[in-house]
Order: C-alpha cells, then structure tokens, then sequence
DNA sequence: TTGTAAGCGTTATCAT
DNA sequence: ATGATAACGCTTACAA
C-alpha cells in the first residue's frame, strides 16, 4: 500500500487534529507573533501527521504579492543569456524567489502575450535582457503603471526610468587594443557588425585606444559584417587578407566571428600568432579553439547578481531612489592567439 | 501627467462601473456562459476604461490548480538543457501554461529546496533532465503521492512509474560506428566516460555495429576518461596515438572531447580526415572545429516536445494509462572529418 | 440572461 | 498566548 498525500491539508486540518485555532497554526507556519513552546510542538506534531505544506497561492492572494520574479531573454540558448540566468536564479531561490524564465523570441507577438501573462500572475518584478522593440516600450509602461520594478541586465538601454547593468562595451574594445598595440601591431584590423549598438560602442573603444596611445588608426582596417556568426567573420577576414596590406592583428566582435576568422587565416597558410595576432569577444568557446582564443570576457555573473539584487532592493522598498545605471568591467583572457608583432614571417 | 493604472482592479469594479453583478462580468472574462451582445459590450468597455486584467493568484486558488509547469536542470548553462527547455517553454506558453525554469545544481538540498517549492506553489506538473540521486527518489516521491504528473526528458531512467523521453543512445553509436565500418575502418576507437549511463549505452551500440557487420572488434581500442572534458579527449587521444598501432577512426562521446582529440592529433602532425576519421556527439560546436566535426545529433528540441506533449495530456487528464517510454533516434550529421580509410598516408 | 452568495486557504485584525 | 472572523479576487452552483 502506497501512502497517499491528501494534496489539500489545510491549516485548519492541522488546527482540527492539533486542538488550536487556525490562527495559532499560522503563526506556527509563518513562526510570528507569541506561541507557547508547548502549543507549537503539538502544531508540529499535527503538521508532519497530517502532510500539511502551505499553499503558496492563497497567501500570495491574501498577501497581494508573489515571491515570483521574471527573467526575459530573447533566447535562453545563447550562452549568454544562460548564465545571467544562472546567477538570477541563484541569489533569487536564496532569497526565496521563483523564477519564470520567458523566452521572448523575436515576435512582437510573444511578448505581449509575456507580458499579460505576468501581469496577470502579479510577479513581484522582471529583469530582462531583451532588445528596444515596441513590444518592450509597452512591456516597460504597463509596467510601470502598475508599480512593478524592471531591470535591464544588458538589455535596451534606452529606458532611463529603468534601472539598468551593462558590460562596458568601450572599456572591453579599448583594452583588447591597447594589448595589441603594446605587442607592437598598429595595422590592427576589426571585424564589426551592421545596425548593432554593442558594435557601434566597441568601435569606439577602439578608435580610443588609438588616441590615447597616440598611434595612427587605419580607418580602412575596420569593417563590418551583417551579423555575429562564423560566416562572417570567415567572410570580413577573406577581404582583409586579399588586400595589398593586411593586417597583422584582428580583433573579431564575438567568439564565432573568431573562428569564422581562424578558418580564413588558415586557409591562406598563415598562422596565428605568428602571422597575425587574433583576439574574440565573450570567450565562450574561446577555450577550445586551436590555438585558443585570447577573448574578452563578459562579466555575466556579475551582471545576474547585481541585476538580482537591485530588483530585490526595489521590490523590498529599499530602494526607492532614482533608477541606477551600472557598468561593469569586461577583462581580457589572454591565451594563445596573439602574440608580439613580428615573430612571424609577415 | 502619466496615466496610473491601478493594480488591483477587480471584477468587483467592472462590475460596479458597467452596472452589472460581478458573476455576468466573471462570465465576459472567462468567455463563458450566457451574456446578451449588449451586455458583454458594456463590461468590455468598462473593463478597458479601468483598466482592469484578471488576477491569475484569485483564479488558481478558486479552480484549485495553477496553469504553472516547471522545469528542472542540473545547468540551464548546458545546451542540451537550454534547447530543451526552449522547446518546452514554446509548447507550454502556447497552451497558455507558464514555465518556472529551476537550476537544481548538484546539491541534494537545493533539489529538496526547489522540490518543496514547487508543492506549494501547486505547480501543474514537472517535466526534469536530472540524474539519479537520493534527492530525486525524494522528488518523485513526493509528487507522486501528491498526483502531480512528472516526465523524465532524458532525466533518469530509473523510474518506471514516470513517463520518460529519452535519445536513443545505442542507435546513435551504431549509426556512427556503422558510418565508419563502411568507410573501411575497422580499428574504430572510442572514447568514452567511465560512470556514465550514456557512455555505457553508446558503447553497446558500437560493440553491435561490430556484431551486426561481422567485422573483428578491438576492445583495446575503447579508453575511458574520468567525465566529458576537452582535456578527457585530448588525454585519451594521446595515448591512443601513442601505441604502435594507434586507431584509423575515432568515435568521441562529445564534442567538447572531440576537440580534445583533434587538438592531440594535430600535435602529432596527423591530419583529420586524411590519417584519422574523427566523430564527435551532441552536435553542439561541431559546426566550428577545424575541420567542421561530423557528429551525432541528439533530438533535443523534439524530446522537449515530447515531454511536454505527454505532461499536458496527464495534467488534463487526456491520458491515464501506463507509465509512457519514447525513445527517438539520433541522427550522424556528416562534415569533413570523416573519410575513406587509406587516403592519407596512415 | 442575470444576480446572489458561498467558498478556495491564507493572513491579519481584533477580542479574549 | 490564543481564538473568532473578515477579507484577498475569483469561480460557480443555484436562484431569480
């Protein structure tokens, strides 16, 4: 015979099968208020007789809030996006709250239907690290309306009314090519992206490490691709090496754009150091590239958890100043890939 | 002025603005009942003008059943998961079910923590990818006596009394090895994990790909490595290469040990395909190794399907039957590191 | 077709 | 230190 757990024990079966009231039993349960040593073993005793475990729902509904959070992505597969995750729903379940994560997607679509279905289920704030579409400019003012805090972790960063935590996109840029200047390159080649503000923000980095050092910047050197993926960053690489001056270091705006790169570089006999120098972005795979990748990190983590805990700041009422905005240090892996200019035959 | 929508507006005041009783509003909202043209128009535009959307606490509490499933990893980090879970986020959030995504981690207590939270969050239903582990025997106890249906997906395996999805992992290694006993190979190596329920399964099938085509198995040829690592394969690789007859192919048990292995063989001055076939499993960065990895591919979006299809039609009561087992099959995505045996000069 | 009223399982206020 | 009771916002017989 198997034990069968009545799914609806109520306080006021334990209240019945302990001889209380049902308010002594709360305060039991929710250990406040005065209850005598005696009163709350025998309410013990009742609880584990009986199987009784709380209904998280009825007290949300008499309390008027959940211990529920929301985390939107536009794809919880990226990488990226996982392990902002992993550190939301770290420090969230440590201070006892759930996560939903939301895979927005690209649709406009699916994240209206997101948003009412948060709305709806009153979660006590949302971070996101979704993109500025229009979806997002109505996900952020019904929001708002209804006093529910957002944060931004890497996500738009055009809501000044929101709290924002970013990578410094400029910072990364700006140290990757200050390494490579100090190796002594200065034909230092980039691999951008069209339409891409992380992009547009590490080209300025770029552009400043060139200043500060006071070396010259050859403007012919950087160019842009359509997106972040293999195809073009093999694609950007083939045009650099077909000119009459290449480059003899390239930094590429993501890991696979590297490695779209690493496959270019190969294909003309060159090799990597030697030849040129080579350095990715967000070393995800940078680890298992050959050679491996000099990447710059991402601070993910750090972005989860200060996300998580400004959310909580707002949602406790500690924090009830203007919306932050913090950035966060991107670090530079050095591995394999890059190297002092003119070890090669180039 | 920015326009307040207060948060608590309830089917009580529709129904006070629109002049009607709350059960004629209750029955607009939930598209049900009788309600004349004329009178649903009044309270839909009541509802508009305040404001008003359900409270989705108050109608679980009432129905006494929440439209919440959950998830649960060992690492949302892990693609394997994080398709998984997208697949199963899709099918859910179309049936209008949200999905709490939990990290259970390694440690026991978080899967207890998360276990407990779940119950009384009254979740509709659990679908996991986790090992087998006291914690998890607790779990399925525990959700059992309290008939909240679970489905493994690709999770443990040694439940009878849960439906379960899985890969089928002895096809996939017989595919793989067949695929190479025909391109002339037959000293296939394998590099596999000790400990590890997928690696023994694997094995299985290359030993039958061996029984099935008649052709002489090397058992020496099978080496183990403490778990899937890079450094697993590479280490393992090198001593393979290191005998006085090392392998013409080599089937890894992921990729990640793939490129381990290519790393080890690029060493050695060996060439993929030419002197060494190579194939990996998983199909996850295969796409971006030099050369491009053929590898196995595991159906990762249609066991989240799956799962989530079988979850759904438990938790409506659709299907009372059996304890359901899907296995479905992987599929050999060939690439370029696979080849003819004796092409090279091995 | 519409309205009344009794819960769902908690928490919180007020007595005792 | 404990108990009675009224909400929380919704659903749903049942009555009208």
């Amino acid at each position: 015979m198997r034990k069968e757990r009545k799914s609806n024990v109520t306080i006021k079966d334990v209240a019945l099968r302990a001889g209380v009231s049902t308010s002594t039993v709360g305060r039991v349960v929710g250990n406040y208020g005065y209850v005598s040593d005696e009163t709350r073993k025998k309410v013990l005793k009742a609880m584990k007789e009986i199987g009784y475990y709380p209904n998280a729902i009825a007290r949300s509904l008499k309390r008027r809030r959940t211990q529920t959070i929301a985390y939107l992505v536009p794809s919880i597969t990226n990488p990226f996006f996982s392990q902002i995750a992993t550190s939301i729903e770290d420090l969230a379940s440590s201070h006892e709250y759930n996560l939903i994560l939301c895979n927005a997607g690209t649709k406009a679509d699916k994240l209206r239907k997101i948003t009412n279905m948060l709305l709806e289920n009153r979660v006590a704030g949302i971070i996101h690290s979704l993109p500025c579409t229009d979806a997002l400019y109505n996900l952020v003012e019904v929001f708002q309306s209804a006093h529910i805090p957002i944060v931004s972790a890497s996500g738009s960063r055009r809501f000044s009314e929101v709290d924002r935590v970013m990578a410094d996109d400029i910072q990364g840029a700006r140290d990757a090519t200050r390494f490579l200047l100090e190796l002594g390159h200065s034909r230092i080649a980039l691999l951008a992206v069209k339409n891409s503000t992380t992009s547009k923000l590490r080209t300025k980095g770029y552009k400043e490490a060139f200043q500060q050092t006071g070396r010259k910047l050859h403007e012919e050197l950087i160019v842009e691709g359509p997106d972040f993926s293999e195809d073009s960053g093999y694609t950007l690489m083939k045009v650099l090496l077909g000119r009459s001056k290449p480059p003899t270091a390239v930094v590429a705006f993501n890991d696979v754009m590297a490695v779209g790169a690493i496959r270019a570089i190969k294909e003309e006999e060159l090799s990597i150091p030697e030849d040129i120098s080579l350095i990715g972005f967000d070393d995800t795979i940078a680890r298992l590239t050959q050679p491996p990748l000099s990447s710059v990190a991402l601070p993910m983590g750090e972005i989860g958890r200060v996300a998580i805990r400004i959310l909580l700041d707002r949602i406790e009422g500690k924090d009830t100043g203007e919306p932050k905005k913090v950035v966060l240090k991107e670090k530079l892996v050095v591995r394999d890939s890059t190297g002092q200019l003119g070890t090669g035959h180039g």
